[in-house]
DNA sequence: TTGCAATTACGAAAGGCTTCGTATATCTTT
DNA sequence: AAAGATATACGAAGCCTTTCGTAATTGCAA
């Protein structure tokens, strides 16, 4: 299991990608200029990186290369959320679990999916 | 309500500071050294600059200078999170907390208190 | 009091992230 | 074929964070 660290920037990106599949640059600078003014380059030149990490993998068959996501949604955020923990948490899930809730708004329908979660984690014991 | 945004090892200072109370650098540069090595000056230096940015107090009566933290623990750990939400889950704290449950080892014990405190946010409503 | 130890102040280097300018290559349109 | 648009490659600047070296100051001990 490689260790993913993807900085703020490339999790914006990934997660477009995760969303919409493999797309070229000029696909995800658009999205992103839907938000903010980015500059296209910006994103190519990020892009770029995030290939050579092995966050991304691109086809360069045509002149308009395309890339697709390789690190896993759920790995991804697995490990984001592990590292969340320790440097903000010190370690205990349940505090941020807690914490996180407490501060939320959440619809009872929300409140009843967690509710299943729990009474299946009751059980795995 | 200011806007805190303490870097990662900010943090780890203000987790000292909100379990010992007020500390000189030295008291707080020992309990580092006793998780990892860090210069003396390195330990000043980030102090001071919690300073000026208003995440610590100090008292420059002695020579000894005695630092506080003025960044509350619950505050900032709201905004950490709330940042972390954004950036990780779209702004999503129910995915956040999800996930984090899911992904974490939890005894019955922190599930009661889970399960108290959706008890008491289902009142709410 | 003289020298050693501890403290603060300050500047700056090193590394990482984000941004963008410029050059070059490749289409597309006329 | 020429001109313009679009794409990639690359380098570097700007900013922030972390780290530490050095100098100056203060306190303490012999």
């Amino acid at each position: 299991m490689t260790k993913f660290k993807p900085t703020d920037a490339e999790i914006e990106i990934l997660h477009i990608l995760w969303e919409k599949g493999p797309a070229s640059v000029r696909d995800i600078n658009d999205i992103l200029n839907g938000r903010r003014e980015v500059g296209y380059t910006t994103t190519l030149k990020l892009m770029q990186i995030m290939n050579e990490k092995g966050l991304l993998k691109r086809d360069t068959a045509a002149r308009t290369h395309i890339y697709k996501a390789v690190a896993k949604e759920l790995d991804t955020k697995n490990n984001l959320i592990s590292d969340f923990v320790n440097m903000a948490f010190q370690g205990s899930s349940m505090d941020l679990v807690m914490q996180a809730l407490g501060n939320s708004t959440s619809s009872p329908e929300e409140l009843n999916e967690l509710k299943s979660l729990i009474a299946k984690l009751e059980n795995k014991e």
